[in-house]
DNA sequence: AGCTCAACCTGGCTGC
DNA sequence: TGCAGCCAGGTTGAGC
């Protein structure tokens, strides 16, 4: 479920009930996620306040008094605010309470992650899950002026497809699989094409693509998903419609060609071969 | 350094 | 109805 718009909805949704709340307890419930969840995270976490929630590509960092929350959504996981008094459902993993809220990790597939980083142990920026992230899509850093040229940069000498490039977020996080085969069709690229044989141009046009798709789906995230406070109806899979992702066979919407399928790096990647050139 | 691929885990769907 | 097989939004880490 979680690509960078539902995270970053899920951001919003949360931060304004927990701002400034100090924990008053912790339960693990099943604490083999990706990584295992620290056994001792009620002790380091006790008293506690959060002050902000930040987001890093997928990933949820919560800044507390003395380091950083981080939790990772995985593939299936949800993250929602609730009262202590509803009940629990198969799959929640985690819970930690604010008083008389209650913060509750869903996830049936098990790669979320629920970590700390304490502030002796460095820059929450550098830590090892995120200093190698590329840069996030809504930033200076990747602004109209300079986003096309940076894409262009990174992608310099590079043979591997430019689908499997770009979903591996070093040069720009928060394109997930669907987003992923969507911005290269807004593009006009075909996602086979080495990442190298990208021009400026067309590097320009991507990077407008990319946040073009990104920004649209997180308002279709704000206005179409439950709010993820005091909500027990299981958010599901909200996509607008999607140009060709899980469109196998379909017409293009454009050309009318069907949509192909082709998998690229063990992930699904879908395309229109008139549309999209290499 | 770049690239490929297995692995983590559960559930839902398809087809026999 | 049951069961095997395949697929799924992410990311790391091993190995070449």
């Amino acid at each position: 479920m979680p690509e960078l718009p539902e995270v970053e909805v899920t951001k919003q949704g949360i931060e304004p009930f927990i701002q400034g709340k100090a924990v008053t307890g912790v339960i693990i419930h099943d604490g083999r996620l990706r990584w295992p969840i620290p056994k001792n995270l009620e002790k380091i976490l006790l008293g506690q306040k959060v002050s902000q929630i930040k987001r890093r590509g997928k990933y949820l960092l919560f800044r507390m008094d003395d380091g950083h929350l981080i939790i990772h959504l995985g593939m299936t996981g949800v993250l929602r605010l609730l009262k202590p008094s509803d009940e629990l459902k198969k799959h929640d993993r985690i819970e930690i309470f604010f008083g008389k809220q209650v913060l509750r990790l869903h996830d049936p597939r098990k790669f979320g992650a629920v970590l700390w980083a304490s502030d002796e142990s460095g820059e929450i920026e550098k830590h090892p899950l995120i200093a190698k992230l590329g840069v996030e899509p809504f930033s200076d850093d990747f602004s109209d002026a300079c986003a096309g040229q940076h894409l262009h940069l990174h992608a310099k000498g590079r043979q591997i497809a430019i689908k499997q490039w770009l979903l591996a977020g070093q040069a720009v996080v928060g394109v997930g699989n669907i987003y992923c085969s969507e911005s290269l069709f807004s593009a006009g690229i075909h996602p086979e094409m080495p990442a190298g044989k990208l021009t400026l141009p067309r590097a320009k046009k991507l990077a407008s693509a990319i946040k073009e798709t990104l920004s649209k789906a997180i308002k279709a995230g704000g206005s179409s998903l439950k709010d993820f406070v005091n909500s027990h109806g299981d958010p599901g899979h909200f996509m607008l419609q999607t140009k060709v992702y899980d469109r196998a066979a379909l017409p293009c919407r454009i050309c009318k060609t069907p949509i192909k399928q082709i998998v690229q790096g063990q992930r699904s990647t879908y395309f229109c071969q008139k549309c999209q050139k290499r």
